[in-house]
DNA sequence: GAAAAAAGTTGAACTCGTTCATCTTTATAG
DNA sequence: CTATAAAGATGAACGAGTTCAACTTTTTTC
C-alpha cells in the first residue's frame, strides 16, 4: 500500500493542476497569480513551486494534455484514412483544429507557444516542443500511408514533405490564436484552401502537366 | 531651426536605444534590465518609459531594424531573380537567413518571437507582425515575377503558395533560433532540401513522373 | 515508542518590470 | 526680465513571479 506522503503528494499536485485548468480558462493565464492557484488548491506559494518549476511549467502541463487528446485522436485517422490525398489531410488536420480550443483559450495557446520558443531549452520547452514534433509526425505517417496506398507520387520524399506541410498548418495556427476575432471556420476555410493544390500536386498522376523543358 | 527641447528628446531617444541594442546583443535581452539601459543612457527608468512603452518595445524597435535591412536586400532579389524556380527561391531565403544574426542573437529573436505572439494585439506585436507580413509578400511578389516571366506553372495561385513558402521559412527559423547550437549551415541545408521538391512540383513541366525510385 | 533523519511545507523577502505624484527644465506671455 | 504654463524627467512605490531559511510532518532507526 502507498505510504501516506506518497499519496498526499499526488493529491496535492492534482489539486494544483486542476485549479490551474479552471483559472487559466476562467480568466486567462496572466491574470491568475500563482497566489490564486495555491489558494484554490489549499497550499502555500512555496508548495506550487515544489511541483512545478515557473508559472508556465503549470500552463505546459495543462496543454499537453489537450495535446495528448489530439494526438490520440489523429492515431485513428492515420489507421485508416478517407480516401484521397486531400480529404485524407484534411480529415487529420482539422480534427486537429476542432478540439484545439476545447479546453483551452487562445491566451493559453498564445501563452504555451510563447514559452515554448522563449524558453526553448527548458523542460518547458522542450516538451511543448516533443509535442509538436509527434503532430509533425503524424503527419507524415499519414503521408506515408498514402504512400504506400498509391495515392501519393513516387519520387516525393514524404518525411520532407510532412515538415512542410506541418509547418504550414502550425503557422496558420499561430495566426488563429493571434487573432481573437479569427473563427475556426475562417481557418478552415484558409487551409483548406492551401490544401487544395498541394494535394493536388502531390496525389498520384491527376494530372497532365504542360510538357515545356525547362531547366530547374 | 529646432528648438532645444526637441533636440534633447531625440538625443535620449536615440541614447537608449543605442544602449538597448548593445546591451542586449552582450549580455542578452533577458539580463539586461530596465534600470541598466537607463544608466547606460544617462537617464531616468522612467524616462526610458516615456520612450518606449515596456522592455518588449525596445527590443522590436532594434529587430525592427535589422528586418526593414533585410527587406530591402529582398526587394532587390525580387526584382531581379536568379534563373530558375529553385536558385531564386534560395537566393531570396538565404538572402533572410544570413543577415538574421548579424545585429541580434538568437535570444533576442526568441524573445521577439515570443513577444509578438503573446502580445499580438499590442503596437509591439503588430509591429513585428507586419513585419512578418512584408517579407511573406515578398515572397509571393518573387512567384509572380517567376510566373510572369513563364518559369512556373500557370494553374497555380503564387499567393497560397507564397503563403505556405513563407510559412514553412518561417518555422524553420524558429526551430533555428530555438536550438542555440543550430548552425546557418545547417538551416540552409534542411531549407534547400524541402524547396528542391516544391521548386520541382511548381516549375513549368520539369518533372520526371514516377520513374520509380524507391527509396524507403 | 522515542529520537533522529528525511521529506515537504511555508510565507516573508527579493527581483525586476511598470506606474505615478512630484519636481525640473524649457517655452511662452506680459 | 519675471511669471506662468507646458512638457518632460525622476525615483520611490507597487505588483507578481520566484527563492530560501526556518518550521512541520512523515518515515526510519534502535
Amino acid at each position: 500500500m502507498t505510504g501516506l506522503r506518497e499519496r498526499q503528494k499526488a493529491d496535492r499536485e492534482k489539486r494544483i493542476l486542476k485549479a490551474a485548468v479552471t483559472k487559466f480558462r476562467a480568466h486567462g493565464y496572466h491574470a491568475v497569480r500563482i497566489e490564486d492557484l495555491a489558494g484554490a488548491a489549499d497550499v502555500s506559494v512555496g508548495t506550487v513551486y515544489n511541483y512545478y518549476r515557473t508559472k508556465g511549467d503549470i500552463l505546459i502541463a495543462t496543454v499537453a494534455m489537450e495535446v495528448e487528446e489530439v494526438l490520440a485522436a489523429g492515431a485513428d485517422i492515420v489507421a485508416a484514412p478517407p480516401a484521397g490525398v486531400h480529404d485524407a489531410l484534411c480529415a487529420l488536420i482539422f480534427g486537429y483544429y476542432d478540439h484545439s480550443l476545447e479546453y483551452l483559450s487562445k491566451e493559453m495557446w498564445r501563452s504555451a507557444m510563447a514559452l515554448s520558443i522563449e524558453a526553448s531549452e527548458t523542460p518547458n520547452g522542450i516538451r511543448y516542443s516533443e509535442l509538436d514534433q509527434r503532430l509533425a509526425l503524424q503527419v507524415t505517417d499519414l503521408l506515408l500511408t498514402l504512400k504506400s496506398r498509391g495515392d501519393v507520387r513516387d519520387d516525393l520524399d514524404p518525411v520532407t514533405l510532412g515538415q512542410v506541410i506541418f509547418n504550414n498548418l502550425n503557422q496558420m495556427f499561430v495566426e488563429f490564436v493571434k487573432d481573437e476575432k479569427a473563427s475556426l471556420q475562417g481557418l478552415r476555410a484558409a487551409v483548406e484552401r492551401q490544401m487544395q493544390p498541394i494535394s493536388q500536386l502531390i496525389a498520384c498522376g491527376t494530372e497532365a502537366p504542360s510538357t515545356d523543358k525547362r531547366q530547374n
